[in-house]
DNA sequence: ATAGTTTTTTAGTCTTCCCTAAAAAAATAT
DNA sequence: ATATTTTTTTAGGGAAGACTAAAAAACTAT
């Protein structure tokens, strides 16, 4: 049996992972679960003699394919109950995730493949997250970052990176949705804002905001 | 906070008093839910310390007003959550209760309001216990027992008292579900068990079973 | 290369919730 | 009324998962 507390240190390995080098520091798992170094150490010791994760003393760590297979589980869980939140009741995107984070625990195969059958089986939850299948596995996101995009460029806002409440409002505020049209106006050289234009409105985005936007093109 | 472990102790003593005398034994929690007596009493000091129950050394306990507040609203979860795994997914009422008992701890009030909302505020549970309101409130059951029935008597299956696996597959098995009209054909007096019609067929039941049967007359 | 800094681990504690064993209180039986 | 049984509580301890403080290892910078 898997406890809860050991399914958020999985997930929190696998998305560091994924996003990043091949191998996760204990600093950067307990900055990501808000814990202290020393409880992750403990932690890893005993994910280590389950064989869910690979672990070496000062080595860092990454999942083994009986780790990465759970995590994939819980992110599955997390984004299919996100989806049904948004689609089915009548919760915003900002609203969903922390009351994931108590459902994506609840241990039932047959649930989570009904939740998935009645949602219509998503391919992604409302943040353009991709949701992997009952095997863990998960499709390539191959969209692009704001950032990496010339003036001219458009697409179709496919994802954000950072699912903050704070964030979400922001777009929430300034009109941004996934599946809207967005067209790269200007690009200011001096602080790398860009001038996009949505829904026939023109907006000014930091930066910081376009790295958290990614579209299809 | 309260935490689940809390809220599963003031749930069986919610049930306890609901189905017996004032107060209730250290024994009688321990049974309920599969622990000793010894942890029956730590726990009901905790309890008593955050005032949600009426506890005195070797007098039984009983629930304070606020602690009857959340038993109820830990079972208004659980039956709301019961009503959805059913309608909504493809779920037989035999199915629902160990799910049930993780959902019914998932903490937000917006979320089991919307999940009311979303099932058409249902009154009763599947196995027809009735749903309390977002103030605890609940509906007085005026079904009566198959026991307490004369032949000849008829009414409609409100109510089963024992929802265990078990039962529930009896009851699948021999056509008996909720709603179902019920007429007395003859009662035994040897065994007390009750010949009865349903959907125009005949079965016997025995007293065990008719114990947990309630009909709206 | 070594001194200083940062990261990681170890050691020891705390809280929650459970347990066993023994003591104390209450209930029951003779 | 007292002996026996049952119930309940106390005492002490274990596992999980967090914490602080200190030690050890690994980096970094001169």
């Amino acid at each position: 049996m898997v406890t809860q507390s050991e399914e958020n240190y999985l997930k929190a390995i696998y998305h560091l992972v994924k996003q990043g080098s091949s191998v996760v520091s204990t600093n950067a798992i307990a900055k990501k679960i808000h814990t202290k170094a020393s409880s992750v150490t403990d932690m890893l010791k005993k994910l280590a003699d389950k064989e869910l994760v690979d672990y070496k003393k000062y080595q860092g760590v990454c999942l083994t394919k009986k780790g990465k297979i759970i995590a994939a589980n819980v992110i599955r869980k997390h984004r299919l109950w996100e989806v049904f939140l948004v689609e089915k009741l009548k919760f915003s995107w900002d609203e969903v995730h922390d009351i994931a984070e108590q459902l994506e625990h609840i241990k039932s195969e047959k649930l989570i493949n009904e939740i998935d059958a009645f949602l219509e089986f998503p391919s992604h939850d409302p943040h353009g997250d991709p949701i992997p299948d009952r095997h863990g596995n998960i499709v390539k996101n191959n969209s692009v970052n704001l950032l990496e995009i010339k003036i001219g460029d458009e697409g179709v806002l496919a994802h954000v990176k950072d699912s903050s409440d704070i964030f979400l409002k922001y777009l929430n505020k300034n009109n941004l949705a996934l599946g809207y049209k967005i067209k790269v106006i200007d690009i200011e050289p001096f602080d790398s804002s860009i001038k996009i234009e949505v829904k026939a409105k023109q907006i000014v985005i930091s930066k910081n905001v376009a790295k958290n936007l990614f579209i299809n093109i």
